[in-house]
Formats: structure tokens, C-alpha cells, sequence
DNA sequence: TCGGATGTCTAGCGGTGCTAGAATTTCTTG
DNA sequence: CAAGAAATTCTAGCACCGCTAGACATCCGA
């Protein structure tokens, strides 16, 4: 009976090494190369091993996409934690892009291709985790509005430079430029 | 020689008939439904006439995302033409997501999914067509900054809106009072 | 009318995600 | 400790994908 235990720790000591395995294929070659045969070889299992552990393709690229915005919910925080006084949002948004260029594959998997990832009030904690240093820079912004809706609006402003950026719709030159005229705007009024 | 005159013009029929039918399925059942097999099904050939005009499913998709930025531009244009003095910002970011809601696989296609289309310096002229109605909004609230980094910075922020948004990121219920939020702080400063 | 050029189709290659059923290993029990 | 049961893993294959070579048909100009 003991043994049960084991294999449950092995199965989830095995299931990390396929989102690992999965996330640095994709990371490295892109997702497209991220197929289930090459998943199997490189762990060195059969395909069908795959399927015993997500429901399919898609599922593993949705464990990438959980991981990857947890890490993205600590990087804002630290990035926020350890910014001087006033400085908290330039450096909650830069932390927000420089992970989307560091880690593109990651970036796209939790923002365009992760389809399973339940949002909205029944969102797993991770996901809520994230937004919370964007609350915390953008709610004191908030005014008269609402405070969701202020730090929604410039989480969207922020993810939008990183999504045009990525995908080679604006001037790389003028990066810093346009970070310093959302931050502008949205500490000025 | 009077007869290759009406081939050219039947082939360059067939291939609108093609980025239609394209774009038809892919509103319809989502741009993984749009097949070569099925496409060429839909059009009544074999599939290897359609790579004598395409070199491959992905110029199928640039082209169909060449064809909605272009009404995407004429879309935000008429927005501005047609908008009362001090609106034009307003109607052209209202227009932007609307065209986001209303032509899903299109605007996703123009968005995530075109790999081929030239941006920078060398775009086709229909993308700069796009990016003129957004310079004509923004520009004139650049202050200190460059018109054009101002301009990047506010597409940006409606862009977040409509990506969020769509991938069900955002509240629904406040969608109205974010576009509200990105534009006064964008006009106010 | 006939030969050549142009256009189109049939058939197939290697790859994909996914799965049924066989084979093997592991655990439990007499 | 051996034998049966249960869990696990693998082999083999299905239907589909994008794409293409080579056979076939059609049309044109001489």
C-alpha cells in the first residue's frame, strides 16, 4: 500500500519533466515543433504515456501556460516589491515585457494559444495572482473610475506593447519611447 | 492571344474566390476548420490548384489578413471622417474593437496567425493605410514626444483591449468603461 | 488536323494527434 | 514462493494534415 505513494510521487515527478520537456522544445524550436512524437522520444516514453497524464496536445500546452503566468504573477511582484517609492509601475511594466521577450514561447502559450485555461471569477489562483501587482500599481491611478477597470486598461495597454512588439508591428528603436508615453499618460491625469 | 487575357482575368476570379471561401470557413468554424482538402473541396478544384496561387496554407491566411487590415483601415477611416469634432478618437477606438468583435478569425489572422506579411519600412501600402486614421487621432496628443511613438503606444493600448477581451481575459460587463479609462488618459495630459 | 503547351487531377509521401488492444510488468493473495 | 489479478506500458494503426510528382486532359496556334 505504501508503494501507491510512490508511483503517485514518480507520475508527478513525470509529469513535470513533460511540461519541462515541453516548454524548452517550444522555447527552442517554437511551438509547431512541440509534437507528441518528439515529446514521447525525448522523455524517453511512448506516446500513449502522454495521454495518461493530459488530455491531449492542447492540455500540455495549457500546463506551460499556468507555469509560465505563475512566474510571470512573481516576476511583477518582485519587480513591484522592489522598486523605489513612485517607481513601482515603470518597473511592474517593464518586468511584463522583458518576460514576454525572454520568454516568448512561454508568453505565447499563456496568451494565444492556451485555450482550457478557465478565466473570468472561477480562475485558478495563479491566474488571480498575477493581476494583483497590476492592481496594486494601477488602482491608486483609478480616480473616479473603477479600480478593475483602470488596472484592466492599463494591463491591456502594457500587454498590447508587448503583442505588437513580438510580433514585429513597431519600431524596435522607439520601445523605451512608447513604454514612457503609456506610463505618462496613464500617472498624468 | 486575346484568350490569355481572359484566363489571367478567371484566375485572378478564382483566387478571390479562394481568400473568400477562406475567410468564409474560417468566421464559420475557426481557422483550424480551413483545410486545404476542404477548400478545395469548397471551391470545386483539387488541391494542387491552389498552390499554383498560393504558395501554401499560410499565404492563404497572409492573404486573407492582407484583405481585412485593408477594411480594418477603411473601417477606422471612415470612423474619423465621420465623427463629430473631438470624437475622432473615440469613434476610431470604438471602430478598432468593433472590427476585433465582429470579424474574429479575420482580425486574428491579420494578428496572430499572418507570418508572411512585411511590416517595418518595406509594408504593402494597405498597412501604413491602416496605421494613418491612428496617426490622425494621436498625433495631436503627443505633447513632448514623437507623434509616431505616441501613435504606437495608443494602437497598443486599443489593441490590448481587443485581444484581452477576446480571449476572455477581461470583465466583459466593463468593457465600455475601459475603452473610457484609455481614452481620457490618453486625451487628458 | 495535329503537335505542343497549358492546365488539372489522381495518387501518394511523410507527418500529425490520438487510440484500441496486445504485451509486459508489478502487486496481491493463496 | 508461485500464481492469478491489476495496473502500466507499448506496438500498431486510424483518419487526417500540408504538400508534390507524374499522369491525364484540355486548349491553342500552325
Amino acid at each position: 500500500m505504501v508503494t501507491s505513494q510512490r508511483r503517485e510521487r514518480e507520475r508527478a515527478q513525470r509529469e513535470t519533466l513533460i511540461v519541462n520537456a515541453a516548454r524548452e522544445m517550444a522555447e527552442a524550436d517554437g511551438w509547431p515543433a512541440v509534437t507528441i512524437r518528439r515529446l514521447a522520444e525525448r522523455i524517453e516514453y511512448s506516446q500513449p504515456v502522454l495521454y495518461s497524464h493530459f488530455a491531449g496536445r492542447g492540455a500540455i500546452v495549457d500546463a506551460v501556460a499556468l507555469q509560465g503566468i505563475g512566474e510571470l504573477a512573481e516576476a511583477l511582484e518582485a519587480a513591484r516589491a522592489g522598486a523605489a517609492p513612485g517607481e513601482e509601475l515603470a518597473a511592474v511594466a517593464q518586468a511584463y515585457l522583458d518576460f514576454a521577450t525572454g520568454h516568448p514561447a512561454v508568453f505565447e502559450a499563456a496568451f494565444t494559444l492556451a485555450e482550457g485555461l478557465p478565466f473570468g471569477p472561477d480562475a485558478p489562483d495563479v491566474l488571480k495572482a498575477g493581476f494583483a501587482p497590476l492592481f496594486a500599481v494601477f488602482a491608486p491611478l483609478a480616480g473616479d473610475h473603477d479600480p478593475e477597470a483602470v488596472t484592466e486598461a492599463g494591463w491591456a495597454a502594457i500587454h498590447g506593447l508587448a503583442v505588437l512588439a513580438r510580433d514585429g508591428r513597431l519600431r524596435p528603436e522607439h520601445q523605451a519611447e512608447r513604454l514612457e508615453v503609456v506610463l505618462e499618460k496613464f500617472t498624468n491625469s
